[in-house]
DNA sequence: GTAGAAGCTCAATTGAGCTTGAAGTCAACC
DNA sequence: GGTTGACTTCAAGCTCAATTGAGCTTCTAC
């Protein structure tokens, strides 16, 4: 890898670490599951390509959102691997996420309307309650965390 | 132990395994924690009061919001001792959560709107964009990693 | 009166997502 | 030429929220 002199092509991993606000052990961390990777530099050391910033962008939003590293490292294995990927590339993996928003917003909507009605009302039996009824819980869920449990049809 | 004829005052613990969804050993594991607690049959056995059942409904919900156990304890903790909880003091303590949801409501907005916008664009670098900037993730609201960066000591 | 389901305790394990520590390499600065 | 500091690997440790297993007791149905 031979460097252009105009801009600083490549990273070091504190570089990265500064940039994106993830620790250098979360980083190799990340790389060790194959969410990212780095080329290296004579030395060993790691040099990142600065597209890295926004894979890493991507992990931490997805994080936010709340998908399991597995899952992100699902939704990446789509970029093409031949290319840098572009907008479009990035925006089709995020146009999945906005209805997994929507439904966790919509559970948290319903879980707020619980509060006042179902545990004020002294409903909450829980075998009958649809807010948390054991059915939408119970699914273990193949993927995903359990906080990420949407309505499914209960029994 | 006599039970009265009417009704079956005390549920054992897989009944109310069944009822809450909760498996056995969660229930003794939230026992262990100080979250519910049960009487003892002479040989040993749990038994527990219905009322239990809306305890751990209570923490169910509060779980799938995003508190913490040692939060659910503390929040349980102001129910009072020495009568059983009315639904005023159910919703007295759940309507300290309003805000909470709502706050990760926002966060999820502004996610969703990241999404399109920030991941999109390009603009993602993370030292700059304000959806998913450090202050933004220190607030350690939910589920997700515990540590986030910009709430570590070490900086 | 006995099989087997259900319960008990206590300790160990799981799994996600990292961090921390030990031991070593390498380049730069004084 | 010695020290500092950033980097490397690999292994061990940590939190949270449970589950699992061993080894034993008790309850329920036939």
């Amino acid at each position: 890898m031979i460097s252009f002199s105009s801009m600083p092509e490549l990273l070091t991993i504190s570089d990265v670490s500064r940039r994106s606000g993830v620790a250098s052990s979360a980083l190799r961390f990340y790389e060790q599951r194959g969410l990212i990777c780095a080329e290296r530099a004579g030395s060993g050391h790691r040099r990142y390509p600065r597209t890295v910033l926004r894979r890493i962008a991507f992990i931490v939003f997805a994080q936010r959102i709340g998908l399991t590293l597995d899952e992100i490292g699902a939704e990446l294995a789509k970029l093409p691997a031949d290319r840098a990927p572009t907008r479009r590339d990035w925006s089709r993996l995020s146009s999945t996420w906005a209805s997994r928003i929507d439904q966790r917003i919509a559970e948290l909507e319903r879980l707020k309307a619980g509060l006042t009605e179902c545990i004020g009302c002294g409903c909450l039996s829980l075998e009958r309650c649809q807010l948390a009824n054991p059915a939408d819980r119970a699914a273990g869920l193949g993927s995903g965390p359990r906080y990420w449990v949407a309505d499914r049809p209960s029994g």
